[in-house]
DNA sequence: CGCCTTCTTGATGAGCATCAAGATCAGTGG
DNA sequence: CCACTGATCTTGATGCTCATCAAGAAGGCG
């Protein structure tokens, strides 16, 4: 963990630098409000809680040894993350926007209301799908997945605002802030999907078939 | 499942195309005795029990829309697979060459001699670990991983055969046999490891400093 | 020996990273 | 109200890495 703050500090604002609380007995539910950008939990911290996102999102990613981040996974409402193989965090996970987390003491296992091994299986299968994305999809392709994976959350609503910047969504993507935008603007001049808003974060998904297609 | 099918064909040898045996009702233990390349259990079959490699190679993979083969891991000697979410594979095991297996069914759960969230929670931090892998590093840098990987499950020993062609590395790293079979040879001709047997399987790691610096 | 499979090597090109600069916008303070 | 600042996003130019295409080399097996 020598190297490790270092690329922290690259990644994180520095008022925000240090912003992890640290992982106190929890009662077996507590209910947590967090600011945009503030840390859940950090690599080497002991595992000792799952949480639900209420309201908001969530990112979870690790940092390589290079200090290169690598988002695994966004959250959102309803979804559950923080479960872990052995007893200290290998990953970090904060907020993205204001949100509201949910998190269960995994000591108080009997009494939990979840199934650990479904969640467990569910991230399997995700991580393995990602992992064929990344490794055989085109940039392009890549940015038309996670368009739609957004869209999907939000059934029946055809705009909505992104909540993470362009560069979370390249280090998800394993991609550069350059070609994700190069990405958007082709999905846009395309006629596949409009941006407005701040930063263009809203989105329009105006041919929702196109964009299906390019996502398989 | 229509595109399937020509996906399989493509990658299984004719003689083996269909040699995957039904999945049947398993007494809570069994186990298989398997020639190279035949099947274990297919994408679509119901996933009933859990395996534990005896002796010998597995490879775990799936199949994409366009046809291409990822493999998600290779198992060996003590290790565990075939654990699914939902009622279905979504993925195909094969051996690689020839195997012997023990399978446990699902279904004796309360017996089972294994626990099942430590197994998901573990190929979960493998499948996290290898989309930073996959994503972020060089072809020679993967190749360097994946030797080390291999070198690693044969403690002590410093040549080993590879039982998987150059086609099943290149698949499990996301990369090509061409690409392959050029970072084999830089790895041979900077010193770091030596090649030799039928279709250069052996390997020998002369500069193991050299080539856990270029894996990490 | 000839055929097939697997592995290697070479030449070329496509796609994305990188470097650089401009555009847009929110926030800040005169 | 407007200029200034910093963050985020976009666009352009260039080069590197790896995929692709093509062909040769090295076994294994009839």
């Amino acid at each position: 963990m020598t190297t490790l703050n270092q690329a922290v500090d690259r990644h994180l604002p520095a008022s925000m630098g240090m912003d992890f609380p640290e992982q106190r007995k929890l009662a077996s539910s507590t209910t947590l409000e967090l600011r945009a950008g503030q840390g859940i939990y950090r690599e080497g911290q002991r595992a000792a809680a799952i949480y639900q996102v209420q309201s908001g999102a969530v990112r979870v990613y690790r940092l390589m040894q290079n200090g290169h981040r690598h988002i695994l996974s966004f959250y959102g409402p309803n979804e559950w993350f923080g479960l872990q193989d052995g007893l200290f965090h290998d990953d970090f996970a904060e907020a993205i926007c204001a949100s509201q987390l949910r998190s269960f003491s995994i000591s108080g296992l009997p009494t939990l209301p979840v199934n650990l091994l479904g969640i467990a299986l569910n991230s399997l299968a995700y991580a393995n799908s990602r992992q064929l994305m990344i490794v055989r999809q085109s940039a392009l392709e890549r940015v038309a997945v996670f368009v739609k994976e957004m869209a999907d959350r939000r059934p029946g609503i055809s705009e909505f605002e992104l909540m993470m910047s362009r560069a979370d969504i390249a280090d998800y993507l394993g991609l550069t802030v350059e070609s994700v935008a190069r990405s958007f603007t082709k999905l846009r001049t395309s006629g596949i999907i409009r941006l407005h808003g701040r930063g263009q974060r809203y989105v329009r998904i105006v041919n929702p078939e196109a964009l299906a297609a390019l996502s398989m």
